[in-house]
DNA sequence: AAGATACGTCAATATGGCTGTCCCATCTTC
DNA sequence: GAAGATGGGACAGCCATATTGACGTATCTT
């Protein structure tokens, strides 16, 4: 019996096109935010920490240490340089006190909405020139991408919307 | 007369989850090699070059410079590294001699397809799991987020497939 | 011959990661 | 109430990858 041609190797001009599309798609969306942050002296390590305190208000640490899977010295530096410029605030956990609970502060949450109209007109330009069942094949695709563990949290991200 | 609603401002939703899932699955398929990487004292700056001169032989430094949007320096770092390791070998130029251009070497034609055995496994079982369909719409809205002026040489990416 | 281009290289600097170790406050469990 | 686990902070030192600006040399174009 012939088996079935290798998916493997029928694929690698569909492999090798996602990766090309997938390192300029996210490294030209990535750069569209850098002045923006350079504005504030702040770098793209910070924006990452922004957003998904934006995201998810009264996150702790190591919720947001998971997220970003960082080291917690990387990214004490960055939460230092976001709480010294104002931009983001902690409080105590009410019911463990040992948490700190991080939130944008109201500036902190102006500039996060800032950077995020340059992603928005970027990214909502690339979904309209698309169509909608391509966005839908484009997260799916994605979301396969994610290794099974992470993808709760990714997931989670998406019950608190607006 | 009631304008429509803002476009802009509806998709904040579906804008929010496409950077999401661009950020896990990009830096999760970039992690996949990483190992691979470490095995040879590489790191993921290395791997870029490496593909992109796997992808294009005989691609010249000013070429292989718009790609990765990089500056010189920080290139050529990298590809004093790779010509060290045997990797990556440079010819004169037979028209213009003031280009050099770039090969891999057998051993970086191995190496180079051994970090793709990685990038294959990862992005085909998200394929797989999306379908065919989702493929093309993850492709679709990848161009998109490319700037006008570099889709010409992603799509120049394309011609030369086995 | 003059100027532009392709490439290399020097020096200095910034950013964002890493490891390892140790500490304190607080919660949980026995 | 003591022991241990957990959440968070901090020190020191290191590495990878990027930046700017200036300058040099070979080669191509006009």
């Amino acid at each position: 019996m012939t088996p079935a041609a290798s998916p493997l190797f029928l694929r690698e001009h569909e492999v090798r096109r996602g990766v090309e599309l997938l390192f300029f798609g996210y490294t030209r969306l990535t750069r569209s935010i850098d002045e923006g942050l350079a504005e504030h002296g702040l770098g793209r390590a910070h924006h990452r920490a922004l957003y998904f305190i934006a995201r998810q208000p009264d996150l702790t640490i190591s919720e947001l240490l998971k997220m970003l899977a960082i080291t917690k010295q990387s990214l004490g530096r960055v939460l230092t340089d976001l709480g010294e410029r104002g931009l983001v605030e902690t409080r105590t956990g009410a019911i463990d006190r040992r948490q700190k609970l991080l939130r944008l502060t109201e500036e902190g949450k102006a500039f996060e909405a800032q950077l995020f109209d340059a992603l928005r007109s970027s990214l909502s330009a690339a979904y309209a020139a698309a169509g909608q069942e391509s966005v839908t094949g484009f997260w799916r695709v994605l979301e396969g991408l994610i290794p099974p563990d992470d993808r709760a949290m990714v997931a989670a991200l998406q019950k608190d919307i607006l």
